[in-house]
DNA sequence: TCAGATATTATGTATGCACATATTATCACG
DNA sequence: CGTGATAATATGTGCATACATAATATCTGA
């Protein structure tokens, strides 16, 4: 007897959805009249309907059972790429260079993101990323030395701040935004764009606990752009 | 016996790594050996394991055992707004306008886009998006009438053109990608900017099996962010 | 010593069962 | 006719077991 894998059973609904046989907002079949039909266990139609529902494809409910979102919610998953590897397999070769590096209590503005005491300072980078030698990315990053002193001894030269981050800090929680924002005279002498040039911006902050680690700024060169997958 | 659930498992070993006791890299001990230590069945702790892994915080491979993730993929999950449902959540009114919608065959450009016979036409629509009476996104589109025959007969001042296709051509596949543009006068004019102003920018192609159904622009007003979680 | 066959092992997953839980449907009672 | 208690039900999840699969480790023979 050829076993049903979840995988079969999700890609079998699935095409019943896409044909049309369960429309938008239909009650689909319950997971134990579905494992008799596809003649596996219910833990299998389980895990497949689990597996839609996560994918935002269908919506289930205790005792309402599951049917098919109106309005599936189209979340795309975006891998945010550590610069260096974004370059490299793009096939150039990747160079950073740290233009600023200071340890200063921030100004009011910045302090309030940090979320600092007005007696903390904090450490302010900024580091221009090249591919083949052309600007990519320009950063501006304040990290919080008091969470993490250790950054105080990094060789900035030897890896960038945002990759030591990653690599010592990991698994943080944080939020991230993007935005279009026009080349001020610092940006645009740093990616070597015209003034007023339309810049993509990303804005990430990260968090450890509920202490604030970083946040960041990277603005990337003319005509960036940022690709996603469905 | 209290129950140990995939979850409790789950935040214990994310503990275990957030505290460095697994280092990045590091193995961490097999399921049979978790499962002992927390009293649950090898089910619930390979649960745990693959929502972790499904994250991107653990690399599992058969044999080879569970480590730590070097360079953890942050993937961001990004939820693809129904502008009207964004503009609604803010607690302003929505209202969508039509300024253009013809059929024609598209100039080169758009066919090689669009993958279409040089004989066939398709649909453009332009749409402006307002919240509060307010520009909030320029949205320009072109649609496969010919997989989309019913497209031609909707009423695009009851429901605007991304929420028909939406709800009625759904769980297609498709890419999706940002960029920042700098305004032209007829963007300037629609979304009442400057000419030159910075413009977040979002592409969109959806596919239904192999044929391409829509391949939408939308420009969002000046200032607009757009969010995310990581 | 090295290549190829073989054994070992950690994860991957299907199954049947039991019970938990949230929600809906029903029913009894004022 | 409502309203609150109660039953019914679909999903949620844990457990023990069995076997599949991929990758590594070990052994064997030339």
């Amino acid at each position: 007897m050829a076993v049903v894998s979840h995988r079969f059973v999700k890609g079998a609904i699935l095409g019943r959805i896409q044909s049309g046989e369960w429309g938008l907002g239909d009650l689909i079949p319950a997971e134990t009249d579905l494992a008799v039909h596809y003649g596996c266990a219910r833990a299998t139609v389980n895990r497949a309907l689990r597996e839609l529902a996560e994918e935002g494809l269908v919506l289930r409910k205790r005792k309402g059972g599951t049917r098919v979102r109106q309005m599936p919610v189209r979340q795309a998953k975006l891998a945010i790429p550590v610069i260096r590897e974004q370059i490299e397999s793009a096939g150039a070769v990747y160079r950073h260079h740290t233009i600023t590096r200071e340890v200063r209590v921030p100004d009011e503005v910045s302090r309030k993101k940090l979320n600092l005491r007005e007696d903390i300072s904090a450490a302010y980078i900024e580091t221009l990323h090249l591919a083949d030698n052309a600007p990519y990315a320009f950063e501006r990053r304040w990290v919080n030395v008091d969470a993490i002193p250790d950054f105080l001894n990094v060789d900035l030269a030897a890896v960038s701040a945002n990759e030591w981050l990653v690599r010592s800090v990991p698994f943080s929680l944080g939020s991230l935004s993007f935005c279009a924002i026009k080349a001020d005279a610092l940006i645009a002498k740093s990616l070597g764009c015209a003034v007023d040039a339309a810049i993509f911006s990303m804005n990430r902050t990260t968090w450890l606990d509920d202490r604030l680690i970083t946040d960041m700024e990277l603005l990337f060169r003319e005509g960036y752009i940022l690709q996603s997958v469905l």
